[in-house]
DNA sequence: CGTATAGTTAGCTGTATGGCTAAGCATGAG
DNA sequence: CTCATGCTTAGCCATACAGCTAACTATACG
């Protein structure tokens, strides 16, 4: 029931596996039971279900059993703070460029001061 | 030399550490030298070099010895990678949302047909 | 009921990660 | 030259991760 908050590094880490990503991509297209999911991967099922939870762990998917098979669905709103997180650093590095060009401003100044 | 091809896998893995996205934080405000990048993590200088060591195998700084002084500067471009992932992600999901409407129609329509 | 199907749990293995200390090397200041 | 500073390397330790097999549970189906 505890809807886990969305944690940077949990979220992160999840993503950081390329079988993790292509499930995430493959539940982006629709949910999907366990076993399909397994398939193209080439692994174990218990491999397949850690990788299951370390997503469900950060929030991205939520899994639910209905009788014998396990639907997995995404949560988009998951990759929020991600999207929030690179938004902020953009923001800082543009803030950044903008005192870049102040500081280039300056020194012309300086520069035209000098050598009127 | 050698400019490392943008890995998704790395870049995510080197994210999913609070203390190398706090190093990214501070080098998006303009490049440091490796001790002030170590002073506010409380961290030991091995522990921070190998930080720096996989922020920059990720692409997502680059490093430079001056003298007897490293130091650090971030490469934004190096979050592009993760932005079109993303944005790829989210297309996928609207496509799938598209679907949902239509799915949702064909019942209406169904529905209109069955009992009209 | 009996059996195939779909997960699940327990537990093992090798490698990677994140932290440390200790000792080494190189450079700038005096 | 000497020494403090700033990084570097080597190597140790505990934990976490990704994979596996084997054995178990639980639900459908005939």
């Amino acid at each position: 029931m505890a809807k886990h908050e969305p944690d940077l590094s949990l979220i992160f880490h999840a993503l950081s596996d390329p079988t993790r990503r292509m499930m995430l991509a493959r539940l982006a297209q629709g949910p999907a039971p366990v076993t399909e999911l397994a398939a193209p991967t080439g692994l174990r099922l218990p491999t397949v279900l850690r990788h299951l939870a370390v997503l469900e762990e950060a929030g991205l998917i939520s899994t639910a059993k209905d009788g014998r098979v396990r639907s997995c669905v995404i949560i988009p709103e998951a990759l929020a703070p991600v999207q929030t997180w690179l938004d902020a650093q953009r923001h800082i590095w543009e803030v950044r460029l903008d005192r870049f060009d102040d500081y280039v401003m300056t020194l012309m100044k300086e520069r035209a001061n000098d050598d009127p």
